[in-house]
DNA sequence: AAAACAGGATACATGTGAGGTCTCGACTAG
DNA sequence: CTAGTCGAGACCTCACATGTATCCTGTTTT
């Protein structure tokens, strides 16, 4: 921890975290471009790239080329870059990815139950009502997804936001083909055969209910992640 | 997912992660210098040193000036530096931690009895042994860590090892007294009383019985993330 | 005389800075 | 609506700073 203070990098990391805390720049906003940094911090500019690729790897800024450096958003997908190049220096495989994802799963169901707000039950609920109608199979893919990022959210853990985006991050980069291949072999009723249980638990707050209909759910999909 | 592979870094991590899967790096190894690598890759150095400062970031490799980067020992850490600046920047409180960790240690109790190899057994109850006998606070701390170091170990999924010690870099960096302060709460039998069941149900291979001992625990530990 | 040690020269590694070209995107003048 | 301009990041090259390992050499020790 000590070295890492000294390296001409951390000034930037260092400046930036202040200038938010100051309020001189909220999220969304553009920080000072490469070259002012210079004579604003004074270190040379590969430094300051360097720094400012940490950030964009931790998900903390947004680099556009032609345009600029801006802080994000959203502060829920700090893990994603980093676990994915973590998977490819790895032997990771499809099993693991499920086991993660089954508890992940499971914990935001009940969690979910437990803290959901009105207004995302009414999210939830469009997004299920629309589910179990579509007959594309392009489209029903969207909306499982978003159903259980709708869920993650509901969850209020930022820790386990940021894992669950991780792990889908991961599912997108090496293996984003589960769910096209489910419902391939099952049909699109499948949508509406995992999520019925799942979607009542939650909407009437049953944490228990909620967990062991998630359980279930995952058994279902477990098959694809061979 | 798209742009990242475009860009120059990008041909680094991929360069080292298929020399460590040919065998021609291993862990503990020199990787190439800098300039070596401009030869070999075609891209200029700051791209280089771009990926290389990520890798250190993640804890993929290790950079010492004047001696060269070498490939790290073990590569079960990386999430853990991407963790601290993620709850830096956020709001997150020990609520979430437990509720994470929570997670985690139960999943790993299931899997770990599932899987610990007979010499992960031996090494779990020396620990265990010892652990139970210590009269000083400050070292069964450290056999209490090392207990579940093991039970994660044992659990063969490195996403889930990797999220293990991420979580315990946190308590680390933030709140690591929480051990501490149970120990001086409860006393020094409070390692027997929550770890006996668990330790019992782990070396028969009972998984439900030990994700029940586990769950036990965390009840126990509880009310110290408040 | 041979072995062991100390110290310095050196080669090579990363750390940092300066400045250039290229490409892309937003903005603006027409 | 479109073409041109401008400024941003992406990338590269070169130069120098600084830290480390290693070898060479001279000296000391056995």
């Amino acid at each position: 921890m000590e070295n890492i203070k000294k390296q001409a990098y951390y000034k930037v990391i260092e400046y930036i975290s202040e200038e938010v805390e100051k309020g001189a720049i909220s999220k969304g906003d553009r920080v000072p471009s490469e070259r002012d940094m210079i004579e604003i911090l004074g270190i040379g500019r590969n430094s300051i790239r360097e720094a400012l690729k940490i950030l964009d790897i931790l998900g903390v800024v947004e680099r556009r080329q032609g345009d600029g450096t801006y802080i994000k958003e959203s502060f829920d997908k700090w893990f994603s870059k980093p676990m994915s190049v973590a998977i490819m220096l790895s032997e990771t495989n499809k099993k693991e990815i499920f086991e993660f994802r089954n508890m992940i799963e499971v914990e935001i169901a009940s969690l979910a139950a437990e803290r959901i707000t009105d207004e995302e039950i009414n999210e939830l609920t469009e997004c299920y009502d629309e589910m179990i109608k579509i007959e594309d199979q392009e489209v029903i893919t969207e909306y499982d997804l978003k159903f259980h990022s709708i869920l993650a959210k509901a969850s209020k853990n930022i820790i386990i936001i940021n894992s669950y985006n991780a792990m889908d991050y991961m599912l997108d980069l090496f293996i984003y083909d589960v769910r096209v291949e489910a419902f391939n072999n099952e049909g699109l009723e499948l949508a509406a055969r995992v999520h019925d249980d799942l979607y009542k638990a939650v909407v009437r707050r049953d944490t228990v209910a909620a967990a062991e209909a998630m359980k279930e759910h995952m058994k279902v999909v477990r098959k694809y992640y061979h």
